[in-house]
DNA sequence: ACATGCATCTCAACACTGTTCAGATTGGAG
DNA sequence: CTCCAATCTGAACAGTGTTGAGATGCATGT
């Protein structure tokens, strides 16, 4: 816990694993810089050589975890239940994950889902978004989306998930029943995709959305 | 701006008054007590005589402002453009006003969204949710919603407008055309509906979610 | 009219926060 | 072995939420 060493060796990740177990033990806000550096052992004004501010810690937290994230979601959509390859089944299991995430997790996941934090700058890879876009595209390859449909539809799915996501961490909603909470997510993730299947008369001239993240990912296809 | 009686008159109501505009100007965190205290011309520890913590006062703000929103919802409802009380407009209405109101006011809708601040003791009246459920039991009445169906779906609709208002209160989606995220919001509404009425196999034995607000509810309806 | 009670507000103080900056300490490159 | 740049310390600053003892004045009862 004390450290001998002058030189701490990687106060970074140092701080933000200090950080993280803060925002566990009291809560998003109920922690701070000078509490971080003192448990690693560390003066309040070291954090400063490898954060230009609070902010910018919390932001490089929600990014690694948002990165640890994408990464479980995405073995989430291969190690997917059901019959073999189904790109349904594969979203269902993608959304089991995100959803289960923000409950096992809710202190951290309140405070990296607060956003903001999550620019398009960010270089998060995978990023969780990137991988719900990406079973997307599997399930119009598949035909269960027709193209019109699939055209936005990441926003959509993604509204769903991401409101039960952060009424559950937020605890605006319970459910007693630990299977009900997977339930739950799988009839949100169904409906949603059943009804865009049945899209019967798409918006017409449905102007293009932009997210954070399609511009991150335009940036990074066209780099400079 | 500078009063001259000692006695404020109705502190309370200004403190909160203060308190949305420096929420506005400087974002959900960018203010503090003291100088929601300034602006209204008291001393600091004034303010504890009507609230008990900065965070009693966030969450009157929020209680207030929620009150304030399903009103506006319950009229956005009644104004539904569309068929004469179709069901469906009246949602789709309802959505477009809960969306619009996170756009046009970011900042406080962030602090109220935020949540946890809205428990089942609140008494806001008439709470958004509730409005959402009442409409959606028109729907089921009018039978576009089956009866199996209809149980906990406000859940499901409740967490894809939710999610597409904190994503745009967040900044995590941008629409470039005005009119873009009316669309969307309309597409969110529609696809879920869709979703929910051809709903092929209800999942079977699911468990009851519980909301805080369905609490609150149930309190209301048997008190004691 | 006047005293009294009580809600309301002020003042001063506490511990704590994020942040800055001059200087001490070090590992590693030349 | 020297020196540099990276890293960390110590002390300080303004500002925060919160508390308690005391001042102020409105409303009430006589």
């Amino acid at each position: 816990m004390a450290r001998e060493r002058y030189h701490h060796g990687d106060l970074r990740s140092a701080l933000l694993d200090a950080a993280e177990t803060l925002v566990r033990e009291r809560g998003a806000d109920g922690w701070s810089l000078r509490e971080a550096s003192a448990r690693v052992g560390v003066s309040p004004s070291a954090a400063y050589h490898h954060f230009a501010s609070r902010d910018t810690l919390v932001r490089a937290l929600s990014e690694r975890t948002l990165g640890w994230l994408g990464e479980r979601l995405r073995q989430d959509c291969e190690r997917a239940p059901g019959q073999e390859d189904d790109p349904q089944c594969r979203l269902i299991a993608l959304g089991r994950g995100y959803v289960r995430w923000a409950l096992d997790d809710p202190a951290v996941a309140r405070l990296v889902l607060r956003g903001g934090a999550t620019g398009p700058d960010s270089s998060i890879s995978p990023h969780p978004h990137d991988v719900l876009t990406a079973e997307l595209d599997r399930l119009a390859e598949a035909g269960a989306l027709p193209g019109p449909a699939r055209e936005g539809a990441e926003f959509v799915v993604w509204a769903a998930l991401h409101g039960l996501a952060v009424l559950l961490a937020d605890g605006l909603v319970r459910f007693d029943d630990p299977h009900a909470v997977g339930l739950q997510t799988e009839r949100v993730v169904r409906t949603t995709l059943n009804g865009l299947a049945q899209e019967s008369s798409p918006t017409a001239g449905r102007p293009p959305a932009r997210s954070a993240y399609t511009e991150r990912l335009a940036a990074r296809r066209a780099p400079e």
